[in-house]
DNA sequence: GGCTGATATGTAAACGGTTCCACAGTCTTT
DNA sequence: AAAGACTGTGGAACCGTTTACATATCAGCC
């Protein structure tokens, strides 16, 4: 582990020098740089990241705070920000928060420890509290996907109110009256906004709201699971399910299945968020698909507009719009004649055809 | 930004005990424990983490680094990291190198400078002279999923080899002869391990390789799709098509769609690597199912045995057993009498029936 | 009463960089 | 020719911790 001053005496300069050839700035002569890169070579001489920040007060890093790793939904989101974040020279480091306000805080703490120029993050509870060491140090910040109680930052999200609105529109035009709606955790503001773009729906079209059929719990596919498992047995009598994202779905989904009740013809179902890959590899589940990568882009550029101080405003908030895939399991696509859709067979489809 | 000097002004002690009660070590009065303890709870004090590992050459901080985010496979590995990890009091920093060395090389590189503890790398190369500057610092590395020239650390692997030989027998028991292979990136082991797997199994089966049906490219789904599509025009008259991995799948069946071949009717397919929601919405794929959460964890414990000193003896190697998952991709469902499988409607299901 | 060991606290020197300042030499400019 | 600007380099302070070492008190014991 070699240090610059092993650099400097090899180089027979000053540590001072060798910072300026390393980091780029200040006089250097074209002679004293060779023989100080050439050291730099020869003792594979990386500078500490640590002695740097230290002293700079800054490292270049960026963290992005996710609360479910495996969802390709955010690491759809995690690919925008590595991307932008890249371009400009600074590096992301994830961590997952497992939806947990605890591992949140421990992630922060540890972020804020190792002096991170800004952080994104999509928060799990509702409450900023825990964020406080973030504002304290006035390290940038953006949120993502959800927002959070008493934490000022810039706010990127996808429109829920109304893309709940639309989805459970969708259901209404299908002639589905009695709708099961599995949310996710309401502590999490788009749980709460995709709730009131359902109930909205159903408002406006005169439906009154069965409250046995709104159901609040986690965002894990465990707790979906349990909970329409739960609705199918106490209070059955809904044609449709309307699951908060698409984990929410497959719990859903899964409860269906161990009662024996099939996708589209006994039951309708539709959620929040795309599962891409699932889509590729049959385009069954109707989505409200929210923009994630460019989520990730936009969260990063507003970032480092921060970070370097092009922009010092109050914060702002960009919604994204979602767009409605209507694929197989709403039961819209019945009788259009698409016979490939309807056998199960993969084959092209009308989204291939699109693609194509 | 509250110091370690500012706390020990506020609570009338030197920075010297207010070390050591922050990190819980030597003698401590318990009154001057309070006084200090109250103090960082006023100033909202935060060790700074750069300072400590500057003096200390640890950070707690293991590293993780994958080519592919997005893909659940790595996904998984990466929470049966975490869990371990936080259980033993260290934090994981995830870095995506998309399937680049370069990219990896550049996080090696930062993660190096930032000292961390340990490093856990599924390789994007073949060769890994790109990770010298860990290997002279003797930092402990796991290397998951693929080897890398050049490089001694542990390995922990699913058995490429081995699986990529029972999946090709699966499709020869059902009849098929001619069966293209879309491999992944031949720089990477398990790419060369499993093209082992498949040829060995044609050849004891007595059947010649016809080389047109067999392709190397990367492992990025596009690049999947384009020789798919190839091989459908150039060289047609197989019956099944063996992918490498699940993103190369998504690319075959994308080609498969665009010429209008249905799966399993026209053509079968089967590949490396689960891809669990696509499974749980749909049980479609047939794949050769790695525990990737098992690598996860495995990976963990072996570095954090060598990151403490408990183990010191040479690289280890862990090989573990992939699983065959029969699903209707490759047409062994059909005739089996379980209509749901075969209607593509989405119902109780085989998996489902074992699953409850 | 003096010794020993445990307890409790402070002083100051690292750790490995960056950067301000000083100094010197070389050009330009007037 | 003197002044000023530019170029090139080194010395040393500093960033915020940890920790070896020094010092001090106190209890227990011969």
């Amino acid at each position: 582990m070699s240090t610059i001053s092993e650099v400097a005496r090899r180089a027979g300069v000053s540590s001072a020098t060798v910072s300026r050839v390393v980091s780029n700035r200040g006089y250097v002569s074209a002679e004293t740089r060779a023989k100080v890169l050439k050291a730099v070579e020869e003792l594979d001489f990386v500078p500490n990241a640590m002695a740097r920040g230290l002293k700079t007060k800054q490292s270049r890093l960026i963290a992005l705070l996710v609360p479910e790793i495996v969802n390709s939904f955010y690491t759809t989101i995690a690919r925008g920000v590595e991307d932008v974040a890249n371009e400009h020279g600074f590096q992301v480091i994830l961590g997952n928060t497992d939806e947990s306000t605890v591992k949140e805080k421990t992630y922060v703490d540890l972020m804020v420890a190792n002096h991170i120029d800004g952080i994104i993050l999509a928060p799990a509870g509702r409450s900023g509290r825990h964020l406080k060491a973030l504002q304290a140090r006035e390290v940038p910040a953006i949120v993502v996907d959800r927002s959070v109680e008493g934490f000022k930052a810039d706010f990127v999200r996808g429109d829920s109110v109304n893309g709940a609105l639309q989805l459970t529109q969708h259901l209404l035009g299908l002639n589905h009256r009695q709708i099961v709606f599995i949310n996710g955790d309401p502590e999490t503001s788009s749980a709460r906004d995709r709730e009131v773009g359902f109930r909205a729906a159903l408002t406006n079209a005169g439906i009154a709201v069965d409250e046995r059929w709104i159901s609040h719990g986690t965002w894990f596919i465990d707790d979906a699971e349990a909970r329409t498992d739960r609705v199918l047995t106490e209070a059955p009598g809904f044609t449709a399910i309307f699951a908060a994202n698409n984990f929410m779905a497959i719990g859903a989904l899964r409860a269906l299945r161990r009662h024996g009740r099939r996708v589209p013809e006994d039951m309708a179902l539709v959620c929040f968020d795309d599962v891409e890959v699932a889509a590729e590899i049959d385009p069954f589940l109707t989505v409200m698909a929210q923009p994630a990568y460019t989520m990730g882009t936009l969260a990063a550029q507003l970032l480092l507009e921060r970070i370097n101080g092009r922009f010092t405003g109050p914060a702002r908030e960009v919604v994204l719009t979602p767009r409605l895939l209507v694929r197989r399991s709403c039961g819209a696509m019945s009788g259009t004649g698409n016979a490939e859709a309807d056998d199960g067979h993969i084959g092209a489809t009308p989204e291939a055809a699109a693609r194509a």
